[in-house]
DNA sequence: CGTCCTCGAGTTCC
DNA sequence: CTCGAGGACG
């Protein structure tokens, strides 16, 4: 029948074509058609396959899911093991490892080998073996010879191609590469899971081991798992070298643009280097990069390019000779728990913190990490002397992620809830339904001054350059300061007097807490630590009061008047003014000197940014964060901590990280630091 | 009344 | 940066 045979090759025409965009977008990163024709043609091709079903092949788009789920996994024997990697962890290790590889091949100190870089992803190992070009199945490493069948789940994965591209095609080939989720999916797939109530993934990489484990492949095709190919297992060519002039490449570099041209997706890291000194200089390279890659890695693999060369280096037990893996630094790491202190906060909130026996998680030393609250205490159900897990992702905070409690000691003991103030002895009252715990004594608490003194000096308040942490404290502690107000009180022979303070230090001192004097009333009104009211709430008091003593004065209807002000806000905002001891402080710093320019209402003429909502990321090289902001404002537009879908406008700076890969997904404009300025410089000069 | 957005507060190390 | 909670808005 002639017809069906039309289908057919329009069906095929099809196929190919969406293998195509597949391979553009999923393999190559590049998108080459609007997602929409891509749809329409898969909507197509669908339909061509309902009403002919006979048209179904393993290679259609179509099939990546459909399977029904398995009981459990069946065994794959691995033709070629999966080997692992010996590791090094630091440059004489490495060097060493050079040395060994010269001396076997009798290379002199001169001959320099040539070695393939690439990053070591933090994912799981997994075989695809392509018959004629096509998927016919995956494996997991097991234990290096066998592992288990995950062809159903790996075909759910785009970037995994059902059928191999272009020419010369060995009649079998295995490939084996890196299954991974970037941390972008990770950080979704945790915040879908979160939002149903669902449990967590720990990491990126245990994300990706539970979804390929997966026996349903229909909840595999759900998450975000990618490959990376990065090696070969069995290969069987049928191809006759002196027929058509084909040879398989002689170097894993060019094999890799080889698999890479049979549209399989190669790490576009990987680099030759044609020595020793240069793979140390790629190490650096990533290293610093690191935190910035989509995806999660742990150090780098380093591999002689000349196939010859690993042939003659050969294997010791079960790794090759011929490759390395050199680790970073572990971001996770084993200490034991020494004690846990409570720290008093300026509004009073005691936080408990872990003290650990000093370990060095992702290249820094960690002694200190939060337990944030008592829920967290008893969700780890952790113990003084326990062995705790420390993690450390990137430039995030130290966090105890859990308790190796196989290893808790007899004498392990129970964290003692403070009843009084760990600082000033004052009873600790608990919130019911609270996590959190706070001293009752917030004017007399010495922590609470210390801390809202910091907090008055600090840059987004009164910025009192040259005040830090430990002198705030040793003039609390000599009773030379009561509240911020006796900062401009202070004589230079009081200051000169403390230790690691100098003349000339105790100068510059004063001088900073004169200049402070200037400011404006939003950083009046964020220094005085109103509870509830930060840097954006300040602001919004200020413009729609413009006049300190109104705000003083407002009523509990009046500041519910104001933006972004409710009830709680209202009312913690009465419930300071309404505090003798409170209006006579902003008195006595009135008093002192303090000003602020008048606030002007501009017309809408001079705002020409108003009702547009920017988001700052990245470092910004030419000005700070607080003057981008700060000109943002005077422009009109609203400046937000996070991107969301109202946001009108990303300023991405140097080393952009979540906020702008967010800002790309939702299809939000973004603009860099030089489109910034001039932007910025167009607007304030008309 | 429920949902989404945003803000506030606390946090580490160098 | 992340969590929790307050506020805006439908």
């Amino acid at each position: 029948m002639q017809k069906i045979d039309e289908i057919r090759q329009l069906v095929e025409k099809i196929k190919a074509e969406i293998s195509q965009y597949n391979y553009q977008y999923y393999v190559l990163d590049e998108p080459s058609v609007p997602d929409a024709h891509y749809d329409q043609l898969f909507q197509q091709l669908l339909e061509f396959e309902k009403k002919f079903p006979e048209l179904v092949s393993s290679d259609s788009p179509t099939q990546r899911v459909g399977a029904p789920p398995l009981k459990n996994f069946s065994q794959i024997l691995h033709t070629v093991p999966m080997l692992s990697l010996d590791n090094v962890f630091d440059e004489k290790e490495f060097q060493a490892f050079d040395k060994r590889i010269r001396e076997r091949l009798n290379f002199s100190e001169k001959k320099h080998i040539s070695y393939v870089c690439e990053p070591k992803l933090d994912g799981l190992a997994v075989s695809l073996r392509y018959q004629q070009g096509l998927l016919v199945s995956a494996a997991t490493r097991g234990d290096g010879q066998t592992g288990e069948d995950i062809t159903l789940n790996a075909r759910t994965i785009s970037s995994i191609p059902l059928r191999l591209l272009g020419k010369n095609i060995p009649e079998i080939l295995e490939v084996r590469g890196e299954v991974l989720m970037s941390k972008a999916g990770f950080d979704a797939l945790n915040d879908k899971a979160r939002l149903a109530g669902e449990k967590v993934f720990a990491n990126p990489r245990n994300a990706a081991a539970g979804s390929l484990r997966q026996l349903d492949s229909a909840v595999t095709a759900t998450r975000p798992l990618e490959i990376f190919c990065y090696g070969l297992g069995e290969v069987k060519s049928e191809v006759n070298a002196e027929v058509n002039g084909f040879q398989l490449p002689e170097t894993h570099s060019e094999m890799m643009k080889q698999i890479a041209a049979w549209g399989l997706r190669v790490n576009p890291l990987l680099q030759k280097v044609s020595d020793p000194d240069a793979c140390q200089a790629y190490y650096q390279k990533i290293l610093k990069q690191r935190d910035q890659l989509p995806y999660e890695i742990d150090g780098v693999v380093y591999k002689v390019d000349d196939y010859r060369l690993q042939q003659r280096l050969g294997f010791v037990a079960r790794a090759p000779r011929w490759a390395i893996a050199y680790k970073f630094p572990a971001q996770e790491q084993m200490t034991e728990l020494i004690s846990v202190d409570f720290q008093v906060g300026r509004t009073g909130a005691i936080t408990p913190v872990a003290r650990l026996k000093p370990v060095n998680v992702g290249g820094v030393l960690v002694s200190n990490a939060t337990l944030h609250n008592l829920d967290e205490i008893e969700r780890l159900d952790i113990r003084e002397k326990d062995t705790v897990i420390v993690y450390r992702a990137g430039d995030v905070i130290p966090k105890v992620v859990s308790v190796v409690k196989e290893k808790r000691p007899q004498d392990a003991k129970k964290i003692i809830v403070p009843t009084s103030c760990p600082v000033c002895g004052a009873k600790v009252e608990r919130i019911e339904a609270e996590a959190i715990l706070r001293c009752s004594a917030p004017e007399t608490c010495s922590a609470q001054q210390k801390e809202a003194i910091k907090h008055f000096a600090s840059r987004k308040a009164m910025d009192i350059d040259g005040l830090g942490d430990k002198i705030v404290e040793q003039l609390v502690d000599e009773s030379l300061l009561n509240n911020a107000a006796d900062l401009y009180f202070l004589k230079q022979q009081q200051l000169a007097n403390l230790e690691r303070m100098g003349e000339k230090s105790a100068d510059n001192l004063l001088k900073a807490i004169e200049k402070s004097k200037n400011t404006t009333l939003q950083k009046f009104l964020f220094a005085l630590g109103i509870r509830e009211v930060g840097e954006s709430t300040a602001l919004n008091l200020a413009q729609h009061f413009g006049d300190i003593h109104k705000i003083m004065q407002a009523s509990q209807t009046d500041l519910e008047e104001v933006n972004d002000v409710g009830p709680v806000v209202a009312s913690s905002i009465r419930n300071y003014f309404s505090n003798p001891k409170n209006k006579a402080f902003i008195e006595t710093l009135l008093m002192t000197g303090i000003h602020w320019p008048v606030i002007l209402q501009k017309d809408a003429a001079d705002m020409p940014l108003a009702g547009q909502t920017f988001v700052l990321t990245g470092t910004l090289i030419n000005l700070s964060r607080t003057e981008a902001k700060e000109k943002l404002q005077l422009l009109g537009a609203k400046v937000a901590s996070s991107v969301s879908p109202k946001t009108d406008c990303v300023v991405a700076g140097e080393a952009a990280g979540s906020k702008l890969s967010k800002a790309e997904a939702l299809g939000i404009k973004v603009i860099n630091e030089q489109d910034f300025i001039a932007l910025l410089d167009n607007l304030l000069k008309a």
